[in-house]
DNA sequence: GTCTATAATGAGATAGAC
DNA sequence: GTCTATCTCATTATAGAC
């Protein structure tokens, strides 16, 4: 059956309900142009439609980025309290967040590449609840390595760094899979975690 | 007095040109608010004049964020001829980079920032520009990576991969070294090259 | 070179017919 | 629920006095 110009195959399948449609393109087109750069009518073309009557689904633009951002979030934030509470050792509890960054990436791609940046245009309110559950998110990785330390299975680096450099490579990753959708994700899974634990050297001065 | 941009404290200090203030107070402001969410009238505001004034020393609000973007670019691709051509071995190249990108993220944080996402506001013949500088770039360095493997020094793993999270974390820095201005060059340098080559874990399986 | 006033445009949002 | 027509406002950019 023919679609119309520009619609995703997937959107257009009746396998969702009109507003999910929108959160998808709005995701896409936040990604790829920004969120100031995003009209309403452009979102609304992508899913065959006019931009006013995008207003029968969502109550402003707005609206669409902050479902976006406070969503995944929030599963960010469900799952890391999960895998905290957990009786593992905290290296495997490691391992397990990097599999969770990639399996949120790959389920999500669009809405990961706007969580890094395109936060700044949220409401006050909403900007305030997404900055908490991010800097909670980031506290809670943070001890994670340092129990990693403790029980002497991670280098003593300055823990800071640490957990930036390990959470930049991991909110990346989105612009990687966009890429390089030939990987399966155990195959990402088992390199992502080499090169962050191991590096890259061959031959390690121990 | 080249590449002064973002140093912010001096900004009404005489030091600099109504152009370079604009400069500076522009990237400022593009990283905080985002381009399209940054009015010409606060970066007026910035440097103590009204918006329109503005243009006795630009043409366009565009030609801020192109000046910015396409002036750092050009000095990360300068740098990378400079390295390349070099007679090092690749690790020693790929250790000059690291601290290339070090060394520019703490000259000039505010376009480090601008660099990853601002870039698709440019109108098409700058965004082409800097696409091609960005492109060549990263295959530059993905280059000397494969070198540095083929020289027995790196692990085999999959070279985009590889590429795509080294040069993450070394993008993101700006947001680091914003939040902790404490630290030093040379120990940053120290700490950034370690975790990239050598990785986290304490005891390596080899 | 800077100002005030204003033009020109674009885009979010609303009204009301169907 | 979707459409067309329209309102409203913010913002880039220009004109012209000083």
């Amino acid at each position: 059956m023919a679609y119309t110009l520009g619609i995703p195959m997937d959107i257009d399948k009746g396998l969702y309900s009109r507003k999910q449609q929108i959160l998808i393109a709005g995701a896409k087109l936040f990604h790829k142009n920004g969120f100031k750069g995003t009209t309403l009518q452009s979102i609304a073309q992508e899913i065959g439609i006019e931009g006013p009557s995008l207003y029968n689904h969502i109550k402003s633009k707005n609206e669409i980025l902050s479902t976006l951002l406070l969503t995944n979030a929030q599963e960010f934030s469900d799952r890391m309290q999960e895998i905290k509470s957990s009786s593992e050792k905290a290296l495997q509890k490691l391992e397990r967040l990097i599999s969770l960054h990639i399996e949120l990436t790959l389920k999500n791609p669009d809405a990961m590449a706007l969580m890094l940046n395109e936060w700044v245009h949220l409401e006050k309110a909403d900007r305030t609840k997404y900055v908490k559950l991010r800097d909670e998110y980031d506290n809670d990785f943070q001890s994670i390595l340092v129990n990693s330390i403790d029980e002497g299975d991670l280098v003593e680096t300055e823990i800071n760094l640490m957990r930036f450099m390990i959470l930049s490579s991991l909110r990346s990753l989105y612009a990687w899979t966009a890429k390089y959708h030939s990987f399966n994700r155990i195959e990402l899974e088992v390199s992502v975690k080499s090169l962050i634990l191991n590096g890259i050297l061959k031959n390690k001065n121990l």
